[in-house]
DNA sequence: ATGACTTGTAATACAAGA
């Protein structure tokens, strides 16, 4: 079984580009992030016509938004809010065999690093506190459980492109970076990133658009992940990176990242 | 050397991404 995540900036903008992935990787379930449009106008009849007759959008106009779509069906699925905010950032499938599938979209948290200055890093920093809470309450790590997606934080050194000069900006700040640590260890989740691809080798999954030499430089962030609880964890067989679509027309600054669970 | 870009909304800039 083959389970992608991508934030693909628009789903609309890049639908060309989420069937020509569909056709080369043939993910069985696809989390989308970023999807940047109200549930109602999700391409949902595009998407189905690919396999995805199972979908579970949690959509908003214009910003954020998610969608889980899947070849097989679900037993159950739940869009939650966090933070008390109705602001599209999650979905949650749960498959035969109480399989459980979560897709977040962390808040980005802005450009200055200082939640008393800029709530939208409050905000980030009260998101992170809550997944705590969250794999806590749930008791998490007894469940089968894959949590994926854009988690807008790169906590290893590796996990950017210069940790020395980036330490100091959003998504890679030391509060934020144990914050998701602290996540992970709540959980007692596998970050399967790091344990496919260890540490110091550079791990990247976005490169931003703004400097146009950035995905040539590899100048690059590791801000979506894959991480699985441990009843998962023998059946966990690879993860990949789909480092082409970066290299398409047009493309999302993310790249899906697909896991294989046997 | 993360800006210099890209998106959606709405009407020619602005917010947001990170």
């Amino acid at each position: 079984m083959r389970i992608a995540t991508w934030n693909v900036n628009s789903v609309r903008r890049r639908l060309d580009h989420v069937v020509r992935f569909v056709e080369q990787w043939q993910p069985d379930v696809l989390c989308l992030q970023e999807i940047k449009v109200s549930t109602e106008s999700f391409p949902g009849l595009d998407l189905a016509q690919l396999g995805f007759t199972h979908q579970v959008v949690n959509g908003q106009k214009g910003y954020n938004g998610v969608a889980i779509l899947s070849r097989l069906p679900f037993e159950d699925d739940e869009t939650r809010q966090w933070c008390g905010k109705d602001d599209a950032r999650h979905a949650a499938v749960r498959l035969k065999d109480s399989l459980m599938i979560h897709n977040f979209y962390v808040p980005a948290g802005g450009d200055t690093p200082d939640p008393e200055a800029n709530e939208k890093f409050a905000h980030k920093l009260d998101f992170l506190a809550e997944m705590q809470d969250w794999a806590r309450n749930e008791n998490l790590a007894g469940q089968k459980a894959v949590i994926v997606g854009d988690l807008n934080v790169a906590p290893l050194e590796n996990d950017v492109w210069n940790h020395k000069r980036l330490k100091r900006s959003v998504g890679h700040t030391p509060l934020e970076c144990e914050q998701m640590l602290a996540f992970w260890q709540a959980g007692q989740l596998t970050d399967l990133g790091r344990r496919f691809f260890p540490e110091p080798e550079p791990l990247y999954s976005w490169w931003g658009y703004r400097y146009a030499q950035a995905f040539a430089k590899n100048y690059g962030w590791r801000l979506d992940h894959v991480l699985t609880t441990p009843p998962l964890a023998e059946a966990v067989k690879a993860l990949s990176y789909a480092r082409e679509t970066r290299s398409w027309d047009q493309p999302s600054d993310h790249i899906p990242v697909v896991l294989d669970l046997a």
